[in-house]
DNA sequence: TTAATTTTCGACTTAGCATTCGAATATTAA
DNA sequence: TTAATATTCGAATGCTAAGTCGAAAATTAA
């Protein structure tokens, strides 16, 4: 009668599966282009079996957000939490969300772009998003109280550093990955750091 | 038996009025949940009269972006033909893309976002498209060359203006227009001019 | 006026796909 | 072993929406 550890831990992985197959799919076929059909022979289970791990396509759909989002923040928390300058701590997070994106690239593009393509309200893992957006804007304002950045709107400044760093709008076909150095190139040269010389 | 002017412009104009409807719906229901039946009674036709100025749901999606870019590139051609300086030119070019963009907030959104969702290959209006970046991306490089902007990978720089300008990525709910200001305040600050002082 | 042509449209057909069903198979606990 | 429980699945169901049909209404040209 008792659901032994390894049972849950077994399940946890079949959703998993399911999750990383899914996500395969709707890169390739986009959003409603992916039939759960496919979906399951992707992840190697029958189309009804999808049915027993989740309720609806859409809860797959929700699940591979909330997750992303929430680990994406969670590797976030211990850098923002460090008692670095503003400055320093703001370019520590963009390497982290950096070093994210090359980690699982096809992820972070869903993060980012799926939520243009969704009307429904209440998703739980906005939460995290707008966690991470307002931590942002907070250690940019903060940078430019201390004078670590330059006089600028900081509305403006993450503006830019959002199109930076997805380097997905404006971009078309012509997508390249955002590499560390494009972070230290950016920070050193595009926002003079007016602290030194 | 032939076909007078006048005829043949209330075609057009029915035709935009259809497009214009079928804009409307794809900004509130996505890409997918804009149904046939919806654009007609949104444009004040009934379905199958769709069908008889488009040959499919595909087609009317393809000639939005087709216009809109067309149209867009058409504002552009007379500020990039002028001789002005690449940095003056590329400010230029920026503020005339500001401009459309207020005009109609909603046709530029989905100009820079709907080719995400889109996956089908040789649609014509990616010439335009294309196009635009390419000669934005050649402003950069002729101006950084002239020593107009600082010596900054172009690519990178691309990259930041594209976000700053969409003020999509990253920005989640907070979304604001972009601002004849903050284009003028991005030149001026950020993007320090070198041959000032 | 009238016949050709253009435009309009709701009803119908059809295909695809999310979701459900019901039964089979595997696993667990006793 | 065996009964309860957990997992798996393909077939059946039902709905939605793209696209078609054939007939009407409107317009044009004579």
């Amino acid at each position: 009668m008792p659901v032994s550890q390894r049972q849950l831990e077994e399940r946890q992985m079949r959703q998993d599966r399911i999750l990383t197959g899914a996500l395969e799919v709707f890169k390739s076929k986009g959003l409603e282009g992916a039939t759960m059909e496919e979906i399951a022979s992707e992840s190697g289970f029958g189309k009804a079996t999808l049915y027993y791990y989740f309720h609806s396509k859409e809860e797959v759909f929700a699940a591979i957000l909330e997750n992303g989002w929430k680990d994406l923040w969670a590797s976030l928390e211990p850098v923002i939490a460090g008692d670095e300058s503003p400055r320093k701590t703001f370019s520590n997070v963009l390497l982290k969300i950096a070093e994210n994106a090359r980690n699982r690239p096809g992820l972070f593009e869903f993060l980012f772009n799926a939520p243009k393509v969704i009307t429904f309200e209440e998703q739980p893992w906005k939460r995290y998003q707008n966690r991470m957006y307002g931590t942002i804007q907070g250690l940019l304002e903060d940078g430019i109280k201390a004078g670590e950045f330059p006089q600028i709107n900081p509305q403006l400044l993450f503006k830019a550093m959002g199109g930076l760093f997805m380097g997905l709008v404006l971009m078309g076909d012509r997508k390249e990955p955002v590499s560390e150095k494009d972070v230290e190139e950016l920070l050193n040269q595009l926002i003079t750091d007016p602290t030194q010389k």
